[in-house]
DNA sequence: ACCGGGATGTTCT
DNA sequence: GAACATCCCGGTG
C-alpha cells in the first residue's frame, strides 16, 4: 500500500482525538522520515497548560490559525518544538509531537544531531526531533497537507491500547492524562 | 543507574 | 525579572 497525506478532514478534530490517531503515522520533512510514537494534547483556550491559555499572540498565531498547519515554537533559548494545529479556525488545539521512531533520512540526520551515538537518541524528545529533521521558525505555518512537511499513513494503524499517561514538563494542569505513547517503543522519550 | 546544574533567548508578568 | 511543552554533560553510586 502506498502511504497517503492525511487530509485536512483529519485535523478538523478535537486535540484529544487527534492525538492517540497520529500515533504510527509518518511525519516527512524533505528526505527525513519517522513514525510519531509519542504525542501530547493541548485543548486550546480552557486549556492552562496550552499556549493558547493567554490567547492570541504573536508566537500563537498558527496554533490560532486553520487545522493541519505545524506550530512551531521556539523554547528555553535554543529548542524547538512542533506541533499539528486540530479543531477549527481560532480555536488554538493543537497535538505536540514528542518522539518519532527514526525510517528514513537517518544520515542526514545526524549530520544535524552531531553527538548521538544511538539510533534511538536521535528523535525522542520534542526538541530532538526538530533538530534531527530541520525544523526550525522558518517551518512555523507550514501546510502540514501540501508543505515540505507533511503527515501521512502508510498503512499502519495506531496502537489498540496505546500507553497514556500525564504531560510532561509542564507545570500547570499537570493531571490531565493528555500524552499517549506507543507501548514497548525504544524510542519513546524518557 | 540516578541526580544536579548550565546553556540560551523569547515571551509574558 | 521570571518562566519556559528541553537537552546535554559531568558528578556520584
Amino acid at each position: 500500500m502506498r502511504s497517503s497525506v492525511l487530509p485536512r478532514s483529519f485535523y478538523r478534530r478535537a486535540s484529544l482525538a487527534v492525538a492517540p490517531e497520529l500515533l504510527n503515522k509518518v511525519l516527512v520533512a524533505g528526505p527525513c522520515r519517522g513514525r510519531i510514537v509519542e504525542v501530547e494534547a493541548y485543548a486550546g483556550g480552557l486549556d492552562p497548560a496550552s499556549h493558547a491559555y493567554r490567547g492570541l499572540s504573536a508566537r500563537t498565531t498558527t496554533m490560532f490559525g486553520p487545522p493541519g498547519h505545524l506550530y512551531v515554537y521556539f523554547t528555553y533559548g535554543m529548542h524547538y518544538c512542533a506541533n499539528a494545529v486540530t479543531g477549527e479556525d481560532g480555536e488554538g488545539q493543537a497535538v505536540l509531537l514528542r518522539a518519532l521512531a527514526p525510517l528514513a533520512g537517518l544520515a542526514q540526520m545526524r549530520e544535524r544531531r552531531p553527538t548521538v551515538r544511538r539510533d534511538r537518541d536521535l528523535t525522542s524528545g520534542p526538541a530532538r526531533l526538530c533538530q534531527a529533521l530541520g525544523i526550525d521558525r522558518t517551518a512555523d505555518g507550514t501546510d502540514l497537507v501540501r508543505g515540505w512537511v507533511r503527515i501521512v499513513d502508510d498503512g499502519i494503524p495506531p496502537p489498540d491500547d496505546p500507553g497514556n499517561s500525564v504531560r510532561i514538563g509542564i507545570t500547570r494542569a499537570v493531571d490531565r492524562p493528555w500524552r499517549w505513547f506507543v507501548r514497548g517503543d525504544p524510542n519513546v522519550s524518557r
